[in-house]
DNA sequence: TTATTACTGTACGATTGCGTTTAGTAAATA
DNA sequence: TATTTACTAAACGCAATCGTACAGTAATAA
């Protein structure tokens, strides 16, 4: 009988003592957290439960129970497995070098398209779900996405007021005005289900529009009487 | 047997056919939807039993499947009582006539304090946990809430447009970006309880400097050199 | 080969929660 | 008073789900 492997992350079983007997299989593993996945975003956290995760992953439930402690503990994986992915679209985000406002808008674009995916939803929806319990793994999404997202971004703001691009000003506090006129209201809407996801188009536009009154507004002094395109 | 009253929303029980028997007891109806809504803000969705429901309001189960019909009637409930009384706050925005400044911040610093109580965020805390089921409710509380919240904002923004207040624009996307600027990333936290509740000064230091660059991004043409005081 | 560990399938015990039933009491009208 | 409806308390049937136990098979190291 394995330990559980109740706090690990999502990596693949860490080798417990390096082998005597017949070593666990990872591919059962994924296939578990992928199953779980799978059955937490056809539905609500209800819909995560070891049976049906175990069924949909052609794999004995003492094995899930093996692998992850507990019920608790496959959430707490899936959470993270989720967490890991999103870090890594975050990371990828464009940071191209011709111009600020092209700049910032290829960044919105493409952070827009992963907050209105269905990874990002479900994940806000699983960590909503959560409340009360685990409090700590939302604090952890938080903090590696919304403020490590911000922060970037603040450290461009910044960067572009001491070429002179911009004026002076509270990057963190720009950085998160801009994060905000992206997204409007519709995270609220794609969260509790009441819009649909809009379309690329849709996107751009408000991404531009946004990007437009934060140059704007952050214009140099002096520069504002009409936008300035070499930015 | 009265028939269940699956449907209603919050309003003390509809009178069936004006009373033959012992009349039905709206103060029962009102502690349980007390009860009800108090049980799952300490918690979870989980929480929201109805057995502990009965417990919790000093009523019989049956009682409860009387009034409610089923769980889901019951739920559905408590979300359009927590709508009614979103609705209710919101209708109540300050609309102050002293120069579209001022009347921005005032309007922000309310609508900012809503959104950051409790009642708000268990909303859509509930929500989402119902994300599949119901959707009708989310649609409801979005049409209702954000984007009711977004139309009336943008009316004013339409009316400052018209006096000159502001230049020429797409007010319904201008109120989105001014509501996106004042809910920065905050949002998002105290839904995955990620962040505490920011303080009063806090909030009101993102409502002003949000209103500062809407003001500023939409100022009048040849206007905006430097703030302009009087609006 | 033997010891050891991973995995399977099934069954089990326990709990929880839903929704219903029953028998009886309380409050209203005719 | 008789009737009708609302409410209570307790119990029941039922299904889901958790977590565990057991007996057996599979894979690997010593």
């Amino acid at each position: 009988m394995p330990t559980p492997d109740a706090g690990a992350s999502d990596r693949p079983a860490a080798p417990r003592s390096a082998g005597r007997g017949r070593p666990p299989d990872p591919a059962k593993h994924a296939a578990i957290l992928a199953a779980a996945r799978r059955l937490f975003f056809s539905g609500s956290i209800q819909a995560l439960n070891i049976e049906a995760v175990a069924r949909a992953s052609g794999v004995s439930k003492v094995t899930v129970y093996s692998h992850f402690g507990d019920l608790q503990g496959l959430i707490r994986a899936v959470v993270l497995l989720q967490r890991s992915e999103m870090t890594a679209a975050l990371d990828d985000l464009p940071s191209g070098q011709r111009g600020l406002r092209q700049a910032l808008i290829e960044l919105g674009c493409a952070l827009m398209g992963f907050l209105s995916s269905d990874d990002y939803v479900a994940l806000q929806r699983m960590l909503a779900s959560l409340a009360g319990q685990e409090n700590w793994l939302g604090t952890l999404v938080y903090r590696d996405g919304a403020e490590a997202t911000r922060d970037r971004l603040a450290a461009r703001l910044a960067e572009a007021s001491a070429r002179g691009d911009l004026r002076a000003h509270d990057s963190r506090l720009a950085a998160e005005q801009l994060l905000g006129m992206w997204q409007g209201i519709q995270t609220t809407g794609l969260l509790s289900g009441g819009c649909p996801r809009p379309n690329a188009e849709e996107l751009r536009r408000r991404v531009e529009c946004g990007v437009e009154v934060l140059l704007r507004a952050y214009a140099p002094e002096g520069m504002d009487r009409k936008i300035d395109r070499s930015v």
